[in-house]
DNA sequence: ACGATCCGTTAGATCGATATAACAACGACC
DNA sequence: GGTCGTTGTTATATCGATCTAACGGATCGT
């Protein structure tokens, strides 16, 4: 014999299927009565719920498509405890997928996704992903979607750091520190993140510090491995600039792993900076200047703005930047100090 | 208007609805004829797949549910992603949850998993779940079961590395090198890889060091900052030992972090070791001796056993364990070097 | 005493696909 | 020529829940 479904708890509870469906909702129309006389059917059966039937009727399915780039990235590990944290409160269940920065993983994820009627998508776009791509997917299902770290264009709903802000306190510090020749190492050359944070470097340093946007070692996947080559690729360049700022984290401690290969010492022979913030940027030797990006706010936000929008599809798109914060650390002040005294 | 069906696609296509849905599925049995022009009317009305459906009608929902207890650690991205590739070809597509080693949230998500009808399920066990909670949920459903890197007991489909055999070939390590005292720090306090560790760090010591097993420091996370404070309970015990060996490579991480803290150097004024060897462990300072255990191949080897347990459900449990390897870095070696010297 | 209102409960239709068994058309075979 | 098997296609039941509209009975107001 099969598995119980609710049709054999209603009948050993002596009611129909439709109060038996009421009492698993936990509705209050129901007498405390009959709801205690379905549990017990229930228990008695060994009933399990099942989801699936659920989802094809209702008009929900209480299921939240998550897709970032990385999934070892610890930046994106936070950033994922923090939406799965607000969106299960919801009674919502979050499916998680990784791209490895490919558009076209990207896409198989959205149709994946879609196909099994998320009412939402956290997306942090694929460096190369077109809205065509994205909207083939979602426009004619209305999913409702939010774009997190990345956006395509205005018309997106998006979270993140306020990139700009974050390459400029930055590249102000820098600038006082007594840099002269500054090179951004790694990240995916194309995302606006990458922009962003470039301009704002530019605008921090000045027109009298010289600045390399690291075009070359711009590289699609972002994780540790790539920071090692990238910063090798920077020393057989043959001029190794004052400061080198890592695009992330990850990245930049694959950067601190070359630079030691070299017989070199960050923050002593180059000073080193970078971004996010993630808790192993103090724990590593020396300790890494970066600017802090939230990943934690940026998830939860996330994750109530598309709760919002599933609330109410015909909202406007809305942005939402988040200041960033300098963690001064070794890597720069310890250099800052050599080079003055 | 509501989503296009498989209906209108075949009234599109002057079909049956039999034949669109076999078309979808690349049957064999359609003629290539007829299978072009329904995938004309697909395209022409935009038609997306509902999975919802299908879960709900086929015996297979082409799902498979992993849980783990913290998804930040890389050790376990590097298993997830193995297990990803590995079922992706197989046209399965992978729910992640993370239960905090928390066997109650784990109870949570083995029921949501189980209420989707998840093919089957990758589980690392919290380390206080019991074969109840898991039976509970697997059982009435005979949901096939593979458990990675710990297990309940001798009944569980078991992949791992071999955890007694990475303690002994760090203990000798340890004994050769000169080491009086050695302490274990952190871990799960009550997994089965945390006790086959300490048996084999036992027995490759020997009897002439003395060895703390460190429950005292065994904590429920397993998280670099779980690794700072058992460190820092460590200290304050008095007695440093001559050795400390971090349960994991992200405990490690945080140890290092309070080490330095105290004013100390890792592997000049205390050797450190560990396991996993994640890529970080190379990019410490200094380079981190740890004992490989492998999260790739235990994740494929993990996700092909599995296979083999949905193909066929009756056989008998299986154990695949993996030999570990230990990969010598500074944080023992230069303290060796220091204590003969 | 009568109709109006409310409340807990229910029968039956429904979501959109897949499984099953049967179908017509056609050629092969003895 | 009748039987058989093959091939491509289809009618219909089905998966297990939720939705809709309506139900009977109790309570209320007048």
């Amino acid at each position: 014999m099969g598995r119980v479904t609710l049709n054999d708890v209603s009948a050993r509870a002596g009611v129909s299927r439709a109060t038996a469906s009421l009492v698993v909702r936990g509705s209050e129309r129901i007498s405390p009565a009959t709801t205690e006389r379905v549990r017990a059917a229930m228990v008695e059966l060994g009933y399990v719920y099942d989801r699936r039937a659920a989802m094809l009727r209702a008009s929900r399915s209480m299921t939240i498509g998550v897709i970032v780039p990385e999934i070892r990235n610890p930046y994106l590990g936070e950033m994922i405890m923090a939406i799965e944290a607000t969106l299960h409160g919801e009674g919502l269940t979050v499916l998680v997928g990784h791209s490895h920065d490919q558009s076209e993983r990207e896409s198989q994820l959205l149709s994946t996704m879609v196909e099994r009627h998320v009412d939402g998508l956290l997306l942090q776009p694929a460096q190369d992903l077109t809205r065509e791509q994205v909207d083939r997917y979602t426009k004619s299902t209305e999913t409702p979607l939010v774009m997190m770290m990345r956006y395509i264009d205005e018309q997106d709903n998006y979270v993140g750091p306020d990139n700009e802000a974050a390459g400029l306190i930055l590249g102000e510090h820098l600038r006082t520190l007594g840099a002269r020749s500054v090179t951004l190492v790694g990240g995916p050359r194309k995302s606006s993140a990458r922009q962003g944070r470039i301009a704002g470097l530019r605008a921090g340093l000045g027109t009298a510090v010289e600045f390399d946007s690291g075009e070359a070692t711009a590289l699609p996947t972002n994780y540790t491995d790539t920071g090692e080559r990238a910063m090798a690729h920077v020393f057989d360049q043959g001029k190794v600039p004052d400061v080198v700022v890592g695009y992330s984290d990850v990245v930049t401690m694959g950067m601190y792993a070359e630079i030691y290969r070299r017989g070199l010492t960050p923050g002593r022979d180059v000073a080193v900076a970078s971004f996010d913030d993630v808790p192993m940027a103090s724990w590593l030797a020396p300790p890494l200047t970066s600017v802090a990006t939230w990943p934690n706010r940026v998830g939860k936000a996330a994750a109530e703005l598309l709760l919002a929008r599933i609330a109410d599809g015909a909202a406007p798109p809305e942005r939402i930047e988040f200041e960033p914060a300098l963690r001064l650390r070794a890597s720069t002040l310890s250099w800052g100090r050599r080079s003055r005294g």
